[in-house]
Parts: C-alpha cells; sequence; structure tokens
DNA sequence: CGCTTGATGATACGCTCGTATCACTATAAG
DNA sequence: CTTATAGTGATACGAGCGTATCATCAAGCG
C-alpha cells in the first residue's frame, strides 16, 4: 500500500478550499476544478475524496458550521459572565458580518442558504435544523431575562426570537447587498437589543458619528 | 418589411416568462432555452429581442419592481385611509410571502437578490436604489407617526426603518426556506409593528391557535 | 523480492450553457 | 410588381461543467 494519508485532514483541507472559494467568489464559482486549484490539488483527488460534488458541498457546509458555532460561542465569552442577556447579544452581533471574518462566514453561509432554494434535496441531506434550535434556544434566554425583570413582561419569547434571527439575517444581506456596512447594520441591531433589554445605556451604540449608510 | 409586430409587448411576454420560471424553479435555471420555451417562443426570438441575457434579466427585473410596487401600493390602499401608520403596515406586510403572488414575488426578488452577489455588475448597471428609498420612505412615516404620537419619543426612524426593512427580508427568506409558513412570519412581524405603534389591540394577532413553526 | 492495493495523474465523455451564423419568409415601401 | 428588410427558424460553436476511465506510482505484506 502506498502513502495511507490521514483521509480526514484532506478532506479538511478540501472542504476550506470550497469555503474559501464560496466566500470570495461565490459558491456558484465554487467548480470541482476551481476547488482543486485553491487546495492545491489535482481534479481527481477531490473526486476521489468526495465521491460526488453533493458530498463535499454538505462537508463544506459541515465545515462552516462547525467555524459558525466557533464564533458564536467565543463572542459569548468575550461579553463576560455567561448570562441570558449576554448569550443573546453575543451569539447575534457574532453572525452580522462586521469583521473580516464574519463577512467570509456570512458570505458563504448565504451561498449555501441560497443553494437550497434550488436544490431543496440537500437540506433534507443535512438536517438543517441550525436555524430552529439557535430559535428555540434565543427564546429560552428571553425568557429568562423576561423572569429575571430585564425583558418586559409583554414581550413574546417565541416571536422575539424568530424576529430577532430574522433582523439579523436581514442585516447580514443588506451588508454583503452593499447597502450598507458592517458597523451600521450593528448598530442597527444594537438599537433593537437595547430596546428589548431596556438597557439603561440604551442607544449609547448611536453616539458615534458613524452614517447608516455605507459609504461606497 | 414583415409584420412590424409589438416588440414592448413582445419583450413583456419574454421577461414575464422569466419571471415565471424565476419564482418555480429558481432563477438559476431560467436559461435562455428554457426561458423560450416558457414563453412559447423560438431560442431565437429570445436572442432576437434581448441581445444578450443579461439585458434580458434587467428588463424581466424592471418587469418585478413594477409588480412589487404595483402589490405595495395596492397592499396600502387595502387599508384604509392613508396615514404613516397604513403606509408601514401596508408597505410591509405586502412583501411577506403570504399569498401565492408575494410567494412568486418574493421567490423572484430573492434570485436576484442573490444574482448580485456573484454578479455585482448588474447592481449598477440597475440603478437599485430600490431598497435605499424604500428606506427612508419608511423612516419618513416613522417619524410622522412619532410626532403625532403614535410611536414613542425615543424611537430612532432610521435605525427603526432599516431594521423593519431587514426583517422583513429575513421573515421572507425564512418562509422561502421553509423554516415557516407565511402566516407565521406575518404573526412575528405583526407582533413588531404592534410594539412599535403601542397598537391598543396589540397582540390581536397572536390569538388565533396558527403554530409559529411551519407544518412540514 | 514481488505482488497487492491505496493514492494519484492525465485525459476523455456527454451535456448544457450563451452566443453566433446562415438561410428563409412575408410584408410594407416604391 | 418588384425589392429591401423586419422577423423567424434551424443549427453550430466553443467553453465549462460534473463525472468517468485508464494507467501509473509507491508502500506495506507475504
Amino acid at each position: 500500500m502506498p502513502k495511507r494519508v490521514d483521509h480526514e485532514q484532506r478532506r479538511r483541507q478540501i472542504g476550506e478550499a470550497l469555503l474559501r472559494i464560496a466566500s470570495t467568489r461565490g459558491l456558484q464559482s465554487a467548480t470541482m476544478r476551481e476547488v482543486a486549484a485553491e487546495a492545491g490539488v489535482s481534479l481527481r483527488l477531490v473526486q476521489y475524496y468526495f465521491h460526488t460534488k453533493e458530498q463535499l458541498l454538505l462537508a463544506a457546509l459541515a465545515y462552516l458550521a462547525e467555524q459558525l458555532t466557533a464564533r458564536v460561542s467565543a463572542s459569548i465569552r468575550a461579553l463576560g459572565p455567561v448570562t441570558s442577556r449576554t448569550v443573546v447579544y453575543g451569539t447575534l452581533t457574532a453572525v452580522v458580518p462586521t469583521d473580516e471574518e464574519s463577512v467570509r462566514l456570512t458570505r458563504a453561509y448565504t451561498g449555501f442558504y441560497t443553494l437550497v432554494f434550488s436544490e431543496p434535496e440537500m437540506a433534507e441531506r443535512h438536517g438543517a435544523a441550525y436555524p430552529d434550535k439557535l430559535e428555540s434556544l434565543l427564546a429560552k434566554h428571553i425568557a429568562a431575562a423576561q423572569e429575571a425583570g430585564e425583558v418586559a413582561e409583554d414581550v413574546d419569547p417565541a416571536l422575539t426570537a424568530a424576529a430577532l434571527l430574522a433582523l439579523t439575517n436581514g442585516l447580514g444581506s443588506s451588508v454583503l447587498g452593499g447597502q450598507r456596512n458592517g458597523a451600521a447594520a450593528l448598530r442597527i441591531l444594537n438599537d433593537q437589543l437595547g430596546r428589548l433589554f431596556r438597557d439603561q445605556d440604551q442607544g449609547r451604540e448611536n453616539q458615534d458619528p458613524l452614517p447608516v449608510r455605507a459609504t461606497p
């Protein structure tokens, strides 16, 4: 037998190459040949480790989910002691495309999300309960904050969690579409979060002179 | 000379065929040949009336914008006398994919929106100030409602308008992605709008037994 | 050592895409 | 009645795609 190479490492190398293409040139230009070139391997190798393109896409999606959860939990931890409030803030602000990493993640994620519009079979094969889990997690923490008196009583946790996630997704799209920059998106999100949590220093994020629109 | 056919009518027929494909099979399957078949004409005719595919896409996008504005203003009128409140409600609820028409429009719109991620040149060639105009319009009406005492004073009209539009876009995506149905999305939007406008009957939309999640 | 077998390279196949070419038709203008 | 020309059809071209085929290489086992 030959080299007995580490398959998982190779698959990762190729999968991350796909993610790199998806977050720069877009997922639709992530062809087998492009991925091979980006990963620095031959086309045959991509075929060897992923028998079909769908398998490659699914593997890359798993890697992306991994990176996303890592960023989210890092963002939560960065906010200090873990409370319901920091979980909600950390989770949502982590996925708004502000710095270079979040732009990369959002670009790649959006690519996969829109791919589902045309290939609904892929969603099933992936499980794809990711947004649903996030939503119920947020709802749980909003309810907890509500019982702690940090959130108004007339707030519906489930509806609000869904709204916050949809808002964050919409903000991400608007940044990727060039409608505004990440700082402006973050300001809009923080305004809503501040209103929800009735922060004493609510609106603090709006005092900086950054414009709401992107500077093209 | 031959028949002297009405060019504008033919272009419309072909452009709407593309929209029909975009809202059913997705914009990426709207190839020149598919559009020709859907419109009931030959491939050559599509090439004849639109020299290139980009011209076809731009024309179809214009038709889509036409239909969208028509639906929005119809939705506003349907809410009775035109006030700032009805403009905001009518505009936002009109673009949430609930009935068959709004699903069609949202699907097609999303297709074009995601196309811009890969072909940013198309956005420039189209002007594309559509979302920006909507946003400032909403901000204006929120500010007006604020002066009329219908909206709390600590609300930032610009930030809130942006948030509502992003929320609506995100809700549309979640419906298209199968995460929830149109009724649930509308309930989430109405919850936020009711909170913003401090409706006396706020939460009325939540009393029906419809589930927040879609029934798959 | 020699053979088996996992890993890799080169290349081809069949398809679809946007676009181009060439011929033909039928009508309005002169 | 011609005749130029707007409109239309059939078909081809070159490129890129995912996938398949075949040969080769090298390492471990008997």
